[in-house]
DNA sequence: AACGCTTATCTAAACGTTTAGTTAAACGTT
DNA sequence: AACGTTTAACTAAACGTTTAGATAAGCGTT
């Protein structure tokens, strides 16, 4: 591939001559300028960024760490930030680590060596490495969807309490009392925050809920699944069920179904995350609707802004005299979701009021 | 960020012996080479990627371009591709290009400047700059999903022939004739194949297919809709439909529920791309399913043999005779779809046969 | 004609590595 | 004691840019 060289000796010009009409950095005669814009374009010349980011210490290069990029809920994070991202100028790095923190480990050493200009990072719980790497790499940090709680960054999340919150109210609001819980594990600072909003909706309504009804599990569908079953195994049945999360419905809405359960004559369920098949199934879903690629954009919106005025917060860095008037503070945004009312939900049938008497 | 040079410094060597000890590529003093690890520990040394690509012409990036990581069949895909990619040591770059020639043009420069070590395409069609920049950047290239006409190189594909051939073998074999299609624009390689296999399967039947149904749109699910809708407008009302897409499938569906068609009893349903939801609507899909993350695998390790070997393959650079000898031949995968039959299919009801005297 | 200013271009150092080639010490042979 | 061989480490060039500073030509003042 051609290099600066090639196009200055063919445009009879030094190689400072043709960065400079690169990169605009100083005044060339247009007469020359046109000529080496002429053997850039006849050598086919792409400027070999690897050059450049060594001088000019920025890559140009964001990187995103997640837990699949196959999950429906991230995808559209990593849209969002894709899409800021290649406005600014930047290509985005796409790292899965599967909630595994050895994952992480290692791609957090790969994305320092490769010395990406920033990072943008679901956390998974108990990285203690984290704070440590994060903080000697010193990469802008932003992160998305969770909170770490070793870690003070900027965050861009969900009212994930608020979620949770509408969605039980919802129920409750139909007359639903006996509401079942499934959520995944609590660690988690978005299932933590639901678990709060679940609390609270029943609080307020002066409803004390049956403590087997409420399940914890794992991320995946399969444990939906699971805890769908097993509530309707206990001795209290419920009338309506909350799903706090888009993958864990996917198995609770399969277990359901199984068990023939009409939706939503014998249960109204509400589900976290409105993915593309809450709208097929029938009847269609009542959800609580996340904005994720408002989510991804905001982020990465955030990350870029740290990056120009490269002032890393107190936090990360101690703080250091010469900086601070420069500072920004530490940003986080909360989204609000939506409460999707869908056919999902109806109220409370006197008939199948009670569980105890079930089938 | 440290550099060799501090760790040469705290160990007491030169940045050579620094280099030799990471790479392994000399021999060290064992003794030496303690020192100069726990340098780096203590400095918590990342060696910068940046320095070492400019020498090495190396970057260990792979880049992945597609119509958009959103859609949940590309998203397997990258995945795939990334777990195979990490395995070796490389990381990933995503870009969405949504099916838009002139984002692919300024992606394709973008990675050109970064020089990463290869790509994986699915070619949008009417890129004639494509083989162009592909050529002249030199980068090692692989199809994936689908081929381009203007440019030969390694490909990884479906049999999307295979596939229409046996969804609407299928529902010839249940005793259907009037099959309305629904598939997205032929000018793209994937469609034109399929729509292939479905001309087969009729012809071998002994069919000869009422060409108002069939329907060709673009890539969008309202464009399933839309078709879905035109297929039960016209005079010839079909008892099954073929829709040869995921995306499109999800418009079709919703239109089909619209109409109140009764699956399988009213319409038999085989739909092409096996996602998430196709076994959570009632009655799940009979579909013709695609290995997707599997395509992703094949084509991130015939990407990484040809960067090993790194001899592109005859159509791309012109033959030197010095070469020759150690060139690869073109690999063209071709993974076998499978049929799932499912409960959306089902054999034509007599009652139901005629279509002229509609509902 | 000498001076200073502007404009246009060039020179060369720097960025952080890798690696070929060199040096130097240590050791075994003769 | 002189020599070759091995081992271990060092020196310096190269990779392709950016950019501060130097140079030099042109021009308007005085």
């Amino acid at each position: 591939m051609a290099t600066i060289k090639d196009v200055a000796q063919k445009a009879g010009v030094s190689i400072a001559t043709v960065s400079y009409v690169i990169n605009k950095s100083r005044r060339v005669n247009p007469e020359t300028a046109k000529r080496v814009c002429q053997a850039i374009q006849e050598l086919n010349y792409h400027p070999n960024r690897i050059a450049q980011s060594l001088v000019t210490k920025s890559t140009q290069i964001l990187s995103v760490l997640i837990s699949d990029i196959t999950d429906p809920f991230f995808a559209p994070i990593v849209r969002g930030i894709e899409d800021v991202a290649v406005k600014a100028g930047y290509i985005v790095m796409v790292c899965n680590n599967d909630e595994d923190s050895s994952k992480t480990k290692r791609y957090l050493d790969s994305l320092a060596q490769h010395r990406v200009d920033g990072l943008i990072i679901s956390p998974t719980s108990g990285i203690e490495d984290l704070k440590a790497n994060l903080e000697e790499m010193g990469i802008p940090t932003v992160f998305v969807n969770r909170r770490s709680a070793e870690v003070e960054a900027d965050l861009v999340e969900s009212d994930n309490e608020l979620g949770a919150y509408m969605g039980i109210r919802h129920l409750l609001d139909l007359g639903h009392t006996k509401i079942g819980t499934i959520i995944g594990p609590t660690t988690v600072s978005t299932y933590a925050d639901r678990l709060s909003g679940c609390k609270r909706a029943f609080q307020e309504a002066g409803v004390t809920p049956d403590p087997s009804l409420l399940k914890t599990g794992s991320f995946h569908p399969d444990s939906g699944y699971q805890m769908a079953k097993e509530l309707f195994a206990g001795a209290t049945k419920p009338t309506a069920v909350f799903v706090g999360s888009g993958r864990l419905s996917r198995g609770a809405y399969q277990a359901f179904q199984e068990m023939g359960l009409g939706i939503p004559e014998q249960l109204s369920l509400v589900t976290f995350d409105d993915t593309e098949w809450t709208t097929l199934v029938t009847p269609p879903l009542t959800t609580v609707s996340q904005h994720t690629y408002q989510m991804g954009q905001m982020a990465a919106e955030i990350l870029l802004e740290r990056i120009k005025k490269r002032n890393t917060p107190p936090p990360l860095w101690p703080d250091e005299e010469g900086q601070k008037p420069e500072a920004i503070p530490l940003q986080h945004l909360k989204l609000k979701p939506d409460l999707i009312v869908r056919s999902s939900t109806s109220h409370l049938q006197e008939g199948v009021k009670g569980g105890e008497c079930g089938e």
